[in-house]
Formats: structure tokens, sequence, C-alpha cells
DNA sequence: GATGAATGAGTCTTCATTCAT
DNA sequence: TATGAATGAAGACTCATTCAT
């Protein structure tokens, strides 16, 4: 028999499987009832509301994808490499995750709710994104030299934020699925903008 | 007595004053109806449907938007004051916008909403977007002297690109509300951040 | 410039029309205004409402039927030919209505109003066409030598309303598609039965 | 405590009182939640939509209009009189039916509606009706003596063909509200007319 | 004479939520 | 613990009709 958390998770599952294919919108407590094999008003035992459960499902897969970005990061030694590796995983990751919507994409009457849980994802993370970013370009200057206070202009905060910035604009173009062939190219060559002169 | 257009306009108006507040979901028929003081079913007098009003609002908008950003960055001289402007420009008025859906901050339920109308913003802009920057940077090519070849791996595509994605980035970043005090100085050191060591 | 008659009359040309394709229920005063090239508030100009025109063009309509029977019958010489082709061109020609409307066969969520054109047709035709058929009769007992009054039990009024009704069931069969290829065969049987007997 | 069936029937037996007065197309769901006691939604939580209601309605009217009519066939000897009594039974029934439509008859807006009803039941009793009668004029010729192939003409499958049109005939002019205070008669003489000079 | 504009009333349907069991 | 049953509230959309011009 389960516990209340094993059947609180079976019902996260079944909502993240269809909040990913259909939006928060579009998804209806019947359908996640139907996908959990729950009756509707189970749901409603173990969450306060609809928004209770989306909430979790939406805090839980973006924990999930920062903490895959941080392990791709952590494994890499250089700066430089770490940087692009950032922007390389998190591409490829979110244009994973694209593609189990891909369908929706000719469907133009649902495409709003595909960007939705893009846009979501940044408010979650924002704050751990840029601090680790942070600390990536803190230890680049300790370890290799990098000097990011050139003529005064330009210092730690203010490249870790444009770093986070790109990075966003990043994942917007990918929900708008812009084309992203050339992932590590372009990665290299933005780091390479960035840090031009700064060694 | 008004014409077709004009009371198409004043559909459109309270159409748009809604889907800034509420998001296109949460705003009904009924609810453009009483704003535009019409019946509900003059609206379908005027629209096929709720979808061709709110295409029509987002792209109006949209068009509002970039017509702005242009007209403010044809006005500067230098391509480094242009590419600032743009920044600035764009910030500004999304940030303008942004503060009429203020209320919704606190107003968990709608949030997601509110990001929907920048996303779109996105794909409605974006190839014009692009193509404008290229020009800006192509008149700074020939005119000021800027060389984009440096080393064999900048050129003006990727450097477009690069800046258009960062401008993505911003975009969401004043979606969701991250302060932005400093504008100018932020346009300022992302364009030296772009262009050191260019010219 | 048409008078109003001749308006009134391309109105209800439209009406018909649709009537025949879609049944009253479904058809709307704008779509009536639409085929009859008009706007939808000119229509209230020459008619009280809906159901004013739509009476007039099921009287038309039935008339028109009648007549048309009529014509067929009294071009024959025999009473036994004028029952015979009163059943064969009755069923000829709703067969011939019946294809204007094939396509709603196929069509299940229309089909309720193919019938309610047939069963209307009955109730403005019913007495006078009752009436014909006595004549016919009445004439075939004055010239012919039929007897109906056999046995004391059947007589002239008795076969007219037997007939009759026998013609309302082919009506109902005829809206029903039942197949009528050997229509002829059949009304030679059925007249056969009827008279068998009789002189 | 009431099951999922008897829930069912009870929704059921409300849009069937309201079919029968105000006809498929004027009764809404509305309506028949009103009558049935039952909240609008919860018609839905028993019914997918409106057809599936009126389906089940229509053809549960018409399949106790089948057996109650057979049910009186069967229980006579001769042929002569179960195909009087097919007759008799079925006005009866029918015009017991009518009269709960009576109202309607001056309601003129109404009384499309009415025949409607008349009309969907042959579609569904249509073959077994068919059926029914060959097999009661099998039994007259089996049993009884009959002769129905004299001279060449006149077969059991012609006979039961003219016997199910008549059928329709009365039925539709019980719809129509025709006089049928003689039923019995009626009835006896058809049958005459029909048999005449078949023994 | 003709109609564009406007609408109130109503239709079917969906959904999150409650509650008795 | 789990859910079947029930529903109020709301949503998009349609239509016959009116009326000022």
């Amino acid at each position: 028999m389960k516990n209340e958390e094993e059947v609180k998770d079976e019902i996260l599952a079944a909502a993240r499987e269809l909040i990913q294919q259909y939006g928060i919108d579009k998804t209806t407590m019947r359908d996640v009832a139907r996908v959990a094999s729950k009756g509707k008003s189970t749901l409603y035992y173990y969450f306060k509301n609809k928004e209770e459960i989306f909430d979790a499902v939406i805090r839980d897969e973006h924990d999930e994808l920062y903490l895959k970005v941080k392990k791709a990061v952590d494994s890499e030694d250089t700066m430089e490499e770490k940087l692009k590796t950032y922007l390389i995983s998190k591409i490829t990751t979110l244009v994973q995750k694209r593609k189990q919507y891909a369908f929706l994409i000719e469907n133009e009457s649902h495409h709003f709710n595909i960007k939705n849980f893009f846009t979501l994802s940044f408010e979650v993370n924002g704050e751990r994104e840029l601090a680790f970013i942070r600390s990536i370009l803190l230890d680049g200057a300790k370890n290799e030299g990098y000097n990011f206070d050139v003529s005064g202009v330009i210092g730690i905060d203010v490249l870790s934020d444009a770093f986070m910035t790109y990075l966003r604009g990043v994942e917007i173009e990918v929900s708008l699925n812009r084309g992203f062939e050339s992932i590590n190219e372009k990665a290299d060559l933005m780091v390479k903008i960035l840090l031009k002169g700064l060694k």
C-alpha cells in the first residue's frame, strides 16, 4: 500500500506530463485524474486545488533542469569551458524538452502555452543561476587570471548579469523553435565575444 | 457617426486594455463588450471570433512597439548610440507597459498571462528586428570604420544575432520585473562589452 | 426598378432553396438574406417575421406539387390510369425533390429537417387531394361502370380515404429514401389491389 | 440511493416529456435539467451531449410502441383479426400520444416539431414492422388457406409492402390530428379491401 | 424603400470544486 | 483513504428582431 507521498508523486507525474504537452490552462483536473488513474476528487484529497498541483510540478521541473546544467558545468575545468558548457547544456536540455511539444507547433491554437512553460522557468531559477554564474567568473578571476575590471567599466557583476540576460534570450529563442543546429559554435562565439580582451 | 473602422478600433482598444491586465485566457468576450460599451453580440458583428480580436490586438501592440523603438534609434547618429538607444528605448517602453500590469504581480493566479504577452511579442517582431540591427551594424562598418571580422571569428551576423538574443533576454527580465533602475548604465555597459576591440 | 411583389418573390425563392436543403430550423434569416442578396433587415421590411416567410414558401411549394400532379392525372382517360398516374406522378415528383437533398442523407445531423418538409406537405394539400381523388372515383363509377358499393361495405368514401392514406404512406417512404426504382409496377399493383372485384 | 441507471432514466423521462411537448429543437438542456430536478451540468455527467440524450429518448419511445402493438397482435388468432388489431392498436397508441401534444395544435409556432417525432418513428421500427407483417401473412397462407398469388400479380411481398405503406399513411394522419373516431370501422374496411378475393 | 448596426436572450458545453459515503 | 455524483458559474457563440437613417 502506498503512502501519501507516493500518491502525491503519482499525481504530480501525471500533471507534469500534461502540463508539458498542453500547458497549464488547457490541462484540466479531469485530465490529470485520468492520467493518474485516480478519481477526480482524489486530487483534492491530496492537494488543495489546481494551483497547488501545478505549482509543485513547475518547481520540480525547473529544479531538475538547474541541477542537470550545474552538474554538467561542474565537470568542466576552465572558466571558458564552464561558460560554454553552461550555454550548451542549457540549450540542449531545453531543445530536448522542446521536442516533446513538437506537434504543438503546428497546432497554433495551443501555442501560447508552450511558451508559458519556458517563461516560468526563469522565475524559478533566476537567483541561483545568477549566483552560480558569478561564482564561475569569480573562480576564473582567482584561478585563471581573468581581469574583469578593465578600464573601469566592466566588472564581474556586469558580466554575469550580461551572461544571464543572454541566457534568457537563448531560452526564449529555443521556445520559439529558432534553429539551434550549431549550438556548440554559437556558444563558442558568444563566450568569445563576452570574454574578448579580458585576459 | 462612427464608421466601421472606428468601432473596430474601440473594440480593439477595450480588448487591448483587458488583455494587458488579465491575459488572453482570462479575458472574456463579455468583459470586452462591457469595457467597449457594446453588446456582447456586437463584437461578433465586427469580428469572427475571440481569436480574431485578440490577434489584432497583439499585432497592433507589437507594431507600435517596433515603430517606437525604430524611430528613437533612427534619430541617433553613431552606431554605438544607436545600439544603446535600441536597448534603452526598448526597455523603457517595456517597463512602461509593465507598469500597467503592476497589480497583477501580487495576484498570483493571473500572473502566467502577463508573460504570455511578452512572449508573443518576440514572435511578431522577430524578423524585422534582426534585419534592423544588422543594418545598424552594417552602417557602422561602412561609415565608422568598425571591423567585425577580427580574428576570423566574429562577424556582423554573429554580432547582430548575439545582440538580438541579448535583447530578448532583456525583454524577459522586464516581464519578470527585475529591477531596471539603471537602464542607461546597463545599456552602455552591454554595448561596450559587445563592441570592445572592434574598432 | 422592381415592385414589391418581385422583391418578395426573390426572397421567397431564396428561402425556398434553403428550406429544401437545410429545413426550417437550420435555415437562418441571415442565410436567406445572403442568398437573396439583400440586407438582413430588408427581409423584415417585406415580411413580418421568419414564420411568415417560411409559411409562404411551404404553401408555394405544395401548391406547385398539387398542380403538377393534377395536370398529369387530368391528361389520362380511364379511372385506373388516373389512379396509377396519380401515384406515379406524385412519387416521381417527390423523388425528384428528394434528390435535391441527397447529400443530407449522409449528414445525419440534418436529417430531421428533410422529413419535416415532407410532413408539412400533407397538411397543406390534404383537403383538395381527397376531393380530387373522390372525383376520380366518382367519374369511374359514372362513366366506367365501377361499383364501389359491393356487399354493403366498401363505398367511394372508404376507397378514396384508403387511397389517400396509402398515398401518404408513400410520401413518407420517399422521404425516408426507400427504394422506388419500380414505381410503375408498384403503382400498378396497388391500384389492382384496391380495385380488384369492383367492376 | 439511486444507481446510475436510475438517474439516467430520470433524465430520459424528463427529456421525453419535453421532447413530446416541444420537439427536439425547442427543448433545451436547461429545460431537461429543470424538469429532472438536476443541475444542468449533471446531464453532462450522464450523457455526452444533447444528441445522445434525445437519441436515447426516441429509441426508447419507439421500442415501446412496437412492443405494445406486437403484444396486442400476438394475442389474436386469425390473420384478419391480427391485421385489424395491428391497425387499431397502432392507431390507438398513436392517438394517445397525440393527446399529450394537444395544446400544441393551437400553438402554430411549435407544430413542426410534433411531426418530427412521428417521422422518426418510422425510421426506427421500419425493418421489424415489415418483417412482422410478412410473418402474419405467411401464417395466414399456411394456416388459414389464404392465397396471395391470385392471377399472378399479388404476392405476400406486395401485400405486406402495401399494408406497411398504408400503415405509414395512417401514422401521418394521426400526427396531423385527422379524426379517428371510428378507428375500428376504418381498420375493418381497410383489411377487407386488402384481402377481398384472396381466400 | 432598404439596410447597417446593434443587441438581449438564449444555446450547448466545460470545469474546478464540494460532499456524502 | 478514495471517489462517484452533483453542480454553479462561466465561456464562446448564434439568432431573430429592432431601429435610426
